[in-house]
DNA sequence: TTTTATGGTGAATAAATATTCACTTATATT
DNA sequence: AATATAAGTGAATATTTATTCACCATAAAA
């Protein structure tokens, strides 16, 4: 019976080899090494390579979008509620950096399927929803929703790599701010 | 005497192959194929395969800056002036997709030494420059100027992927939506 | 023309790396 | 306990790939 536990030994260490080496110098070897078990080991959980990375790029996405959408309720106002997932995703971002330099990794490489990204593609459906919300209650602005989405996902991940890159902290002061100016962005 | 247009084309096989193969699954084969060459050329233009790639990754970051500033006055008002610089970032981006692609790729990668990575840096110089200028004529907001880029490049690095993979056109009239959405972010 | 230097070549070499497989160990089933 | 089934191993293999090098082509210098 393959082990639940090992499957997330060997996805933790192609996170933190992937953030180290990128995904083109992370060898198998280096990711058995990592995750504590043999070569061949990989190869029982995984057909290859290839078939390891997307399985935990679909783990990642479905992961991150369950974790921004935790403690939003409906019933509450639009803004705040928008307010408090914004801030889930960005926290998250920043506290599981390993997993979003994955992600952004695996965005251009080959190494993903056309089915993994489709996939990937329906799990943004209830940022649609919560979009189309702000504009049936007329607080954000009527246009296109991948425009919005466009501009509120692109300035966080910009955000989350500068924050890493240039070593300074994220205090709650800046967090804020630049919700505002993300707020401004789309509020009608 | 090596060649300059040699340097170009083999520039040109190594976007087209990133972006093609990601920059993981670009051997020096493939490289000196596309480029029609042969494989122990590269290494009269270049030392390895390291050296070429930050090689092109400086001449793209350069370059990237000099065309965002083409034809930018700064005699004239502000407004105009930063929309005519967001509209010709946006313009080459989605025209030369392949390099911007190449840079994205870059970002995190190995491939790329501390040096290179400082060079890079300083070449943003500018932009800080045209925040403070905006700034100082209290058009845009008084927070810190590397929030402000971020968001501005964020999301229209988004809005080029965006645009690039769901195959829609962007039409004049989405340019100006989104430079409007980016532009009530940072007003003040 | 001869000499020298440099660009160009691609088959050969040396590493690096994914994958396999014969075998061991653990766990479930009878 | 005996047997069957599946997980785990890591050295050996097959493949891929960066890099070299002995040689050819070209063009400038003598």
């Amino acid at each position: 019976m393959k082990d639940d536990k090992k499957y997330a030994r060997i996805f933790r260490a192609v996170l933190k080899l992937v953030a180290k080496k990128g995904l083109a110098g992370m060898t198998m070897g280096d990711i058995s090494k990592e995750a504590g078990i043999a070569t061949g080991t990989l190869y029982v959980y995984f057909d290859n390579k290839d078939a390891l990375i997307n399985a935990l790029f679909a783990a990642c996405r479905e992961n991150s979008v369950t974790v921004s959408f935790r403690g939003y309720d409906a019933r509450q106002p639009f803004k705040p509620g928008f307010r408090s997932i914004w801030m889930n995703i960005l926290r998250y971002r920043l506290q599981h950096f390993e997993e979003f330099i994955f992600l952004e990794q695996c965005y251009h490489s080959p190494y993903i399927t056309a089915a993994t990204r489709e996939k990937a593609r329906e799990l943004a459906e209830p940022f649609y929803a919560l979009m189309a919300r702000g504009q049936a209650e007329q607080l954000i602005k009527n246009v296109e929703k991948d425009l919005l989405i466009t501009v509120i996902i692109g300035s966080m991940n910009e955000l989350v790599k500068q924050i890493h890159y240039s070593g300074t902290a994220l205090t709650k002061n800046r967090m804020s701010i630049t919700f505002d100016l993300c707020w401004d962005a789309i509020k009608a």
